[in-house]
DNA sequence: TATATATGTTACTGAATAGTAACATATTAT
DNA sequence: ATAATATGTTACTATTCAGTAACATATATA
């Protein structure tokens, strides 16, 4: 239940429109469930009525979608910038942590995080999977630079990167930005944790 | 759709039929979704119709209870093991991990994983995050046993013990038993990442 | 064997809700 | 101003599915 700016094209008060919806389900995704979030608890959040959606929106199912476009947008702008700085495998793969960590705190992204993959239309599904699998690779490509380059132990890469974005999407169903745990100290205790592992001095 | 032994008593089939009940929804639940999969579905895959199963479970939610408490059972298990076990907090978190691995694999536990939490009925979800909680808070009280003893680096023990859970219940999405990744190469990697992080020597 | 109880079936109801058709009003560009 | 299009509403349909009532059969035990 945001305004919408005034002296805006159709076209940006359209994108607001739809901002707006994505980031409403995404919040009631989160806290009810996909399936037990109707589209009218949705429209009632923006004072609309469901068909009003089906004027932003596809389906119910299209909200996903939209959902993970804008996470696939945010998640390869990063790894767009990580490529083009200077440093080793590892300082790539720290600014990589980083910056996700950044990234999956925002509601649209956690939805995404939360519901990829599992989209009823079987071509959306396979696009969902097929979305993260490259995302995957690109910091597969990242661990293997730095195993090259000495800056990451040797390992199975598929499988570090793996658990690496698991423990990372995990931050996204827990992670309140008015919780206990601060941003810092997360980030903070992420890194020491990835780089040097539990072990004692 | 597993046969049920001959020569045992009826509490014992009782068991066994409900376990079939609890291994087949869990595998649905995994595949399609809790809210796409139908008792209908459930009770054809023993070849029953679906009143049957409400002799066995009270309704569907009680299907992923039923599955908590098993979980519950299992893990609360391997703690009281690892408590019990001489070794220092590091040896005793290394223990977890590796068991937690083993366990985590399971079809009834990965049900439980991905849906605690996420009752309808307010009671059950409560029940559930706390079973969870108590979980974690005795994963936490190992790690401080290790920072004390100085086997594990100074941390934030909360943060670790969740960071922990997320990638070790991570496994429980992607891992398949016939898969690439094999089981022991997969705990030692997880057990070399956990132990001394991504940094190279 | 008789009887209680456990286990199962067929056939139904009641509620939720995604999606749509038909209609109404506001806004923009010519 | 006016036509075209964008934005919205009310009222409905069609489907899915959890849960139940009423009835039938198998099994164990007294």
């Amino acid at each position: 239940m945001q305004a919408v700016g005034k002296n805006k094209t159709r076209e940006e008060k359209r994108k607001e429109k739809l901002d707006i919806i994505l980031r409403n389900a995404s919040k009631a995704f989160m806290e009810k469930g996909y399936y037990k979030t109707s589209l009218d608890d949705i429209a009632q959040m923006q004072n609309v009525t469901k068909p009003t959606l089906y004027y932003y929106i596809k389906n119910k199912e299209d909200i996903l979608v939209k959902c993970e476009e804008e996470a696939c947008l945010r998640i390869n702008g990063l790894l767009d910038e990580i490529i083009l700085i200077n440093g080793n495998g590892f300082q790539k793969l720290y600014q990589f942590v980083q910056g996700y960590i950044n990234i999956v705190t925002d509601d649209i992204i956690r939805c995404h995080v939360r519901h990829r993959g599992q989209m009823e239309e079987e071509s959306l599904k396979l696009k969902s999977i097929q979305n993260h699998k490259d995302i995957e690779a690109r910091v597969r490509e990242i661990i293997r630079i730095g195993i090259e380059d000495g800056s990451i132990r040797e390992c199975n890469a598929t499988i570090l990167a793996i658990l690496l974005f698991d423990s990372l999407n995990g931050i996204s169903s827990w992670y309140k930005s008015d919780g206990q745990v601060k941003s810092d100290e997360l980030t903070e205790e992420v890194l020491a944790l990835v780089t040097h592992g539990v072990i004692g001095d």
